[in-house]
Parts: structure tokens; sequence; C-alpha cells
DNA sequence: CCAATTGTTATTTA
DNA sequence: ATAAATAACAATTG
């Protein structure tokens, strides 16, 4: 399930447990979740340790921890969370008892921090060291970071430009945390359909989907993980009727500003839906890049 | 039994 | 050699 937006909500809630120690950490031992993790260190080092904050960065969440089994020269340790097809993140009172999907738990004094995920495409990173690790600093700058821009866009557009525009929204190189709902949701905006080649964007199409990029990506943000302090019930909350995001996997689902069918089918190797009426096969005048 | 799922990566094909 | 397409991963649901 989880895309940006998605991420940032599930960390907020996690948020709940800075400033607090880990009195004891709870796994299932050589499940997917874990690979490549180091699960025997992870658990020496949490135990005991403090979480003091944490970030999300594409679909990823880093969470900070210090003291613990911590030595001082170590200063730092760093656990990634990648929440995959399936994960997500829940915090539980202390007496919880830990369902079958619970791969993995930081348990403190007042509240469990649950990790869930049944597909266990989600995956668990775990690093020591005063600095964040590389799997972290490696990430591509943010959509909404000054770092996004409509020529870095435009450049990657025309090295992909053999590959529908829907696949390469999905390319986390150059779109960190877009996934198929929110790619959908951008071309839809963006007036452009999805099985049009990369390379044959016209330069005001280019810029027309960075912005409807940055649009969307603010507006699930605000959306979906909310503002401030502030975190909705639940993930869908607060989407207006409005966006295509409650309409395509309807049966018999209309587009929300055409009132026309939409349209399903799979582009890029996911299904991907679109408004006929809205968005065109054939390129608008204008040159190519 | 078949097909589907808001993700990523390894392998195969062009 | 590069890039695009496909398969695979795992669990569950309709």
């Amino acid at each position: 399930m989880p895309e940006l937006a998605e991420v940032e909500f599930f960390r907020k809630r996690w948020s709940a447990g800075h400033g607090a120690t880990v009195r004891r950490v709870q796994l299932h031992e050589g499940k997917k979740v874990f690979r490549g993790c180091d699960t025997a260190l992870l658990t020496a080092k949490l135990t005991g340790a403090r979480l003091i904050d944490s970030e999300t960065a594409a679909k990823q969440m880093l969470f900070r921890f210090s003291g613990g089994g911590l030595s001082r020269a170590e200063s730092r340790a760093w656990l990634g969370i990648h929440l995959g097809m399936s994960g997500e993140l829940r915090v539980e009172p202390s007496d919880y008892t830990p369902a079958k999907h619970d791969h993995f738990i930081l348990v403190q004094k007042e509240r469990q921090l649950v990790f869930n995920d049944p597909r266990m495409f989600g995956r668990v990173q775990f690093s020591i060291g005063p600095q964040p690790p590389d799997w972290w600093t490696r990430i591509a700058p943010a959509i909404l970071s000054p770092a996004f821009t409509t020529a870095l866009v435009t450049g990657f557009l025309k090295r992909r430009g053999r590959a529908p525009i829907k696949a390469v929204l999905l390319m986390q190189e150059r779109f960190p945390g877009i996934g198929n709902w929110m790619a959908d949701e951008i071309l839809w905006r963006a007036a452009i359909h999805p099985k049009r080649l990369a390379g044959s964007l016209t330069l005001v199409e280019i810029r027309t989907l960075h912005r409807e990029c940055r649009h969307v990506c603010r507006l699930a943000l605000e959306t979906i993980a909310g503002q401030g302090k502030y975190l909705p019930p639940n993930l869908n909350a607060h989407i207006p009727k409005s966006w295509l995001f409650w309409h395509r996997w309807e049966n018999g689902g209309r587009c929300p500003r055409t009132k026309k069918p939409l349209f399903r089918e799979e582009v890029g190797g996911r299904t991907t839906c679109w408004s006929p009426a809205r968005q065109k096969l054939n390129p608008p005048k204008g040159r190519a890049t």
C-alpha cells in the first residue's frame, strides 16, 4: 500500500515513541523482511537504546537511536524500514499480544511499536555509526526539494525515452516515493496518457508533469499524513472525492472532472487507470524533447 | 483453481 | 552495452 504520504503517516505514528527507551526487541528470526540484516546485532544494540527521532525519504523511514548497547565511538544506531507492498506500522498498548505478521516490535514502557507485513516485500535495515548510512543518503533528492528541477526531469525522460511515461514515473531513482496510485493521479491531473513514450513529451507537457508531481506530493502529504502534530484517524480519512484515487478501482468508475468513464489496463507492468476523455494518446502540437 | 494486490530486483529480451 | 520487458518474491482475498 504505502507510497510517499502513507509512509510519512506511518512514521508519524511511531513518533509517539520518540524520547522513550526500548526495553525489548521482538522479531521473527529468518523472515524475509530481515534479508541482509544482522538481527542479533540489531537486538543487542537497540535493547536499552533511546529512540531519538525519525524521518522519511521516498518510501523509506529512518529511526535514530542512542545509548543502550552502543559504545561512545559507535555513537548512533540507524533503523531503516521499507513497507513494501503490504507493510504498516502501528502503536499498540504495552499489554498487546503480537499477531501473526507482526515481524518486528520495539517494546517501550508505555507502548509497543509494531511493524506488520503479511507479504514481506518490506525490509528492515540496521547500521551503526555517527552518520546516517549509505543506504539512506543514496536516496534521490525529494520531489518537493529545490533539487527536483524541470531540467532534471527532462534529462531523465530523454534517457528513458522508449518507455511509457507511467513506467518512468515509478522509477525511484528520479521520482522517489511515487507509486502506482500517485503516478496515475499525476498523469490524470497533467492530462497525459500513461502510454505516451517518455521521449515524446513536449516541453510544455514536461513542465506540467513536473508541476503536478510536486502538487500531488504536497497535497498527498497534507491530506494523508496531516499537518503539524495532527495525524488523521486513518490513511484515507481526508482524501477528497475529487481525486482520481477514489475512482480508479471502482467498476464503472467515472472521471471526477469529465464525468466520462475511466479505463483500466496494464501499462509498464502495473494496472493503470486513466480518463480517456482527458488523457489522449496522440501528442499535442509542440516539439518533443 | 485462477486472478488480483498502492513494490523492488534479478533475469531475459530487444 | 543499454534499456525495456518479464518473472519472481509471499500471503491473502475474491
